[in-house]
DNA sequence: TCATTAAATTGTT
DNA sequence: AACAATTTAATGA
């Protein structure tokens, strides 16, 4: 065991298995996806590791195969805003790439996770290339718009409840990360430092939600019943049920 | 494959 | 924050 391997990103190409859940790849034509395949480098993530920060200048387009990461960025105070947790099947920062500035967010690992890097210059050769990549990546930006307005939502709402809802609707986002599926493997610490409840609370909310069908809560992950519920559950805060 | 043990996660106060 | 209960993962016969 080589004494220092957690100080190097290993970066190494991608497994077939790894490629299959990259959704992009599939609407390519053989050549292009070939192409891209070679160019894919892939590392592993521990939790904290951060994959881009703040200023950095945008290397590659990236994407969760396996795992959980934290887009987050800091404001003029200093402190950290959490926009949302990133489950696999996810891929950020396209905006950056397209016009080839600096990463406007940290990302970082909330647990052990396969993250997959497309350099910028294949990223451009693709949106020359291919009108399916096109359409992807401007799916991809109109999704990520209407995420971004629902955060702002959340963060107005003073219902925990509705707060551990809308979070959860976007993580099950099938158009941003079709690789989740109807299980979302996550834990309910991780939930709470995404939402920034306590886990206490987003347990109770957790069983909340589930006593409605919502959801269900399984041992390390969350399984949806009910997407179009979790989007659109109004839930009374505390304070409004006994005003 | 099964039993044992450690570790992780959940439920509750 | 602490604790008990439950579930999973790892280990070795």
């Amino acid at each position: 065991m080589s004494t220092d391997s957690s100080l190097y990103q290993r970066r190494r190409p991608a497994l077939e298995s790894e490629l299959a859940t990259i959704p992009w790849l599939a609407v390519l034509d053989p050549a292009q996806r070939e192409r891209a395949t070679l160019q894919i480098l892939v590392t592993q993530a521990m939790p904290g590791d951060i994959i881009c920060r703040t200023g950095r200048q945008a290397t590659y387009w990236f994407g969760v195969v396996d795992g959980l990461l934290k887009m987050s960025s800091d404001n003029a105070e200093g402190q950290t805003m959490t926009y949302t947790g990133l489950p696999p099947g996810g891929w950020f920062g396209e905006g950056t790439v397209l016009k080839r500035e600096s990463y406007r967010y940290n990302i970082q690992a909330l647990r052990r996770s396969i993250v997959a890097g497309l350099p910028v210059d294949t990223f451009h050769w693709l949106l020359g290339q291919s009108i399916g990549f096109n359409r992807f990546v401007m799916n991809q930006l109109n999704e990520r718009l209407g995420q971004f307005i629902a955060v702002r939502e959340i963060d107005r709402m003073n219902s925990p409840d509705a707060r551990v809802a809308r979070s959860l609707a976007a993580l099950f986002n099938p158009a941003l990360f079709p690789g989740v599926g109807e299980v979302l493997r996550i834990t309910q610490q991780e939930l709470a430092y995404l939402v920034g409840l306590s886990r206490q609370r987003v347990n109770l909310s957790l069983n909340t939600l589930q006593a409605r069908s919502l959801i269900r809560v399984e041992y390390g992950g969350l399984r949806v019943l009910d997407l179009t519920a979790l989007r659109s559950s109004v839930f009374l805060s505390h304070r409004e049920t006994h005003a």
